[in-house]
DNA sequence: TTCCAGGCGTATC
DNA sequence: GATACGCATGGA
């Protein structure tokens, strides 16, 4: 890892990532656009302002001790992953090789397992700025993204505040599966992609879609692939019997690179 | 006003 | 197992 302190903050060199590519793409729903190249949010309790320093590869992480940098947001940003690498894997695929040049700035977020499931339980039939804004009335409420624990007592009434309709009972059940052990974190990284699937589709309201976006984001299985509205006309159109072989293993970042990709032609 | 949003549960065949 | 429909809310 290429980076330095400066000051009070860190200064990064890091290549095959772009600020609005990685968090303003609908993987994760803190991030507030704050100024031309620099985003606000957090991670657990944690806050963060980076900023990009010149349009391309030198980042500043404002305000972020070198620990924090190692032990939280190195992670955190997949560092430690080789984007540069995959993105020359799959360009020997046509489409994913255009994709990869549209949004070459995409990694995939080790979010909390427990913010990914919850927020994407939220997203299901919904658009992204009011699965922020519900988001950010649950984080305003309680200081921060809440655990599962702090939200023991939450009922579809005590949730009404959030004016997430339909969605408050599916987080209610979320929450009573994962505090009575029936939602085993841990093994949920591990275990085979199919298990782990049917494992969080116990959960009223989680399907097929908002499973595998939970293990892509939540549980960094990069096997999963989500397939929502915008990924089934991309399979219909480019891949009717099924995704190239140079995807095998890391689905789900081609998945990501695709969606930005057909959303904007 | 009507339509739609990174789906899912339910009913029905 | 496939298909149709309703669902809370709010922005376009």
């Amino acid at each position: 890892m290429d980076y330095k302190k400066d000051g009070k903050d860190i200064l990064l060199r890091q290549s095959d990532f772009a600020l609005d590519d990685t968090l303003d793409c609908g993987q994760a729903f803190r991030w507030e656009k704050i100024a031309d190249n620099a985003y606000h949010g957090a991670f657990l309790n944690r806050q963060l302002t980076i900023s990009c320093e010149n349009g391309s590869d030198l980042f500043r992480l404002h305000d972020t001790s070198e620990q924090d940098f190692l032990e939280i947001w190195a992670d955190y940003f997949d560092l430690s992953t080789d984007y540069g690498e995959i993105k020359r894997r799959f360009s020997s695929d046509d489409t994913l090789s255009k994709a990869c040049e549209f949004a070459g700035g995409i990694r995939i977020l080790k979010q909390d397992s427990w913010e990914a499931l919850s927020s994407f339980i939220i997203s299901q039939n919904n658009n992204i700025p009011r699965i922020k804004g519900i988001i950010g009335r649950l984080c305003q409420h309680y200081d921060g993204y809440p655990c599962a624990v702090d939200m023991k007592n939450e009922t579809v009434d005590s949730l009404s505040y959030l004016r997430s309709g339909f969605r408050a009972k599916y987080l209610v059940d979320a929450i009573s599966k994962v505090l009575d052990g029936s939602i085993d974190f841990e093994a949920l990284r591990t275990i085979p992609l199919d298990d782990a699937r049917n494992v969080l589709m116990t959960i009223k309201g989680v399907g097929p879609k908002v499973a595998d976006c939970a293990l892509l984001f939540g549980f960094y299985r990069l096997d999963a692939f989500p397939k929502d509205v915008w990924v089934k006309r991309v399979m219909s159109r480019w891949y009717p019997n099924g995704l190239p072989e140079c995807t095998k293993g890391l689905e789900g970042i081609a998945q990501q690179y695709l969606f930005h990709y057909i959303r904007s032609i």
